[in-house]
DNA sequence: GCCAACGTTGGC
DNA sequence: GCCAACGTTGGC
């Protein structure tokens, strides 16, 4: 299959791409998705080595700050069998487990943060889905021509 | 802290 | 299956 891209999510209070850079692997399980769309994306469409734009938000200013690539097959987010855990979900089950994940590995982290703001400015993604009004989801693809837009912006790979 | 947008839940 | 109520996301 091709190299694909994709857009995650991340609030850095929570898990930046401070805290990616400075796990022991430098990769970490993407756990705590609760949403479908954005499971089945990662159970379904993404294969080792895809190319991750990570983005922090909730933050100011929002913004991508660097790269990661998907680095595990997808299996069940262990967070959700954890009652002690913000993201247990009491009507999932080791048998048929609600949540899947993948691993993510750091890549590296831009010279310089492209804005939310910047994003809108730049005719190349107008299309982009994670800029379309209203848009919430923590996991969106993107396409070749949008990642290097970005990751040039981001002076990635000078 | 506000609030628009959107997803989920649950009564019917 | 509809839809009102409610909860969450996330920019501002």
């Amino acid at each position: 299959m091709a190299e694909q891209f994709w857009l995650m999510k991340s609030e850095p209070d929570v898990f930046s791409i401070k805290d990616l850079s400075e796990r022991p692997k430098q990769r970490e399980p993407w756990d705590g998705v609760r949403n479908y769309q954005a499971r089945n994306m990662m159970r379904d469409t993404m294969q080792l080595g895809d190319q991750v734009l990570f983005y922090h938000s909730n933050c100011n200013p929002p913004g991508i700050v660097g790269i990661a690539q998907v680095a595990s097959q997808p299996y069940p987010d262990p967070t959700q069998f954890d009652e002690n855990s913000n993201y247990f979900d009491p009507k999932s089950s080791q048998d048929k487990p609600r949540w899947i994940l993948v691993d993510v590995a750091y890549v590296g982290t831009f010279e310089r943060m492209v804005s939310l703001q910047e994003m809108k400015e730049m005719p190349e993604l107008k299309d982009m889905r994670v800029l379309q009004k209203g848009n919430r989801l923590s996991i969106t693809p993107v396409s070749k021509s949008e990642f290097q837009a970005i990751a040039q912006a981001g002076g990635w790979g000078k």
